[in-house]
DNA sequence: GATAATTGTTATGGACCATATCAAATATCG
DNA sequence: CGATATTTGATATGGTCCATAACAATTATC
């Protein structure tokens, strides 16, 4: 659907100096009709999960955490004891791409791999003290001003209908 | 949040044989609790968005439009005479990557750019006849096949209120 | 004990996104 | 008018995310 996160330029230019607007002669340049577009499930979805990602960055800017690896660290906090693959595949995450997710957290120590004493292929993933007090204080950002965010936007039970209907998509689309 | 659209490589073995199942003896091993996440309005936003997005390919696969060139052809029927950077701005394209999308659409003759008279630097878009023909078919498709599976799922007065809700974190969050 | 499967990993390529830069054309303003 | 700034489409480039193939070490299978 494309959909980004451009910055739009405000090219206001402060002019109002000797000119004369030219606003009645303009030939409305601008307006685009949307059309259908705006009653596509799909582009109106993408639109809003960009700004909700948005808008979670800047929530989480203080303690540098995205998204996924958010996710991370609350599937491995609530999953102690699991394998890097099965922490990867629950997110949809392939395990190639899970190696230097968890390089990064792992330099950051935020979590740790410990090689596992009975199958000593696989790395058993937990949360460094670090790691559990920055998941603390980003659960608390997250609730406070991201989520709480969205409940002023919607009200407590359209934001609840919101997540069942998403649910429901997400699980038996 | 991660979240990608692999195979699920359903390993069944067909076993069975000689062998005993080992069920009882089975320190449960799959079945990850996916515990808060599944309230996290971000995860499941994203989740819900790539199943959209896979159904919808899956709808398009005889035409081989993507959401995002789709997008761009129902924005351009709606709006003729307009140039690149207007239609790529209101989809969120920037204008650099905007170009080898045209190429794209340009070589399969679905749309073309013309050379504005007034304005010499700009070119102007409009459909071809194929460009119509497809996007009229394409239409149909994603009405018949992929809206009405959404209707289906959540029912029709459930999925506009579930639009109108994207719309309002699309624009107002 | 030979063969197959699994785990973490590396390498690699594609798709998408973002910035800087450019030439041509136009707008702006002294 | 003419110098300067802006806009448009385009190229080059780099980053991130996603996907596949392949590999060594380890374990499972038979």
């Amino acid at each position: 659907m494309t959909v980004s996160k451009t910055a739009e330029k405000s090219s206001e230019k402060s002019a109002d100096s000797a000119k004369v607007r030219k606003d009645a002669a303009e030939p409305q340049a601008e307006a685009l009709q949307l059309g259908e577009l705006s009653e596509q499930l799909g582009y109106v979805l993408k639109r809003a999960q960009l700004k909700v990602f948005e808008n979670f960055l800047r929530c989480m800017a203080s303690l540098q955490l995205t998204p996924a690896q958010f996710s991370v660290l609350l599937l491995v906090e609530k999953n102690p004891g699991r394998n890097q693959t099965e922490i990867a595949s629950t997110l949809g995450i392939l395990r190639p791409n899970f190696v230097a997710m968890l390089d990064n957290l792992e330099s950051r120590d935020l979590c740790a791999r410990i090689r596992s004493t009975n199958d000593r292929r696989s790395h058993i993933l937990v949360l460094t003290d670090k790691g559990k007090a920055v998941l603390a204080r980003a659960k608390k950002l997250v609730a406070t001003k991201h989520e709480a965010r969205l409940n002023d936007l919607l009200g407590q039970a359209n934001r609840e209908a919101l997540l069942a209907m998403l649910s429901k998509i997400a699980n038996e689309f």
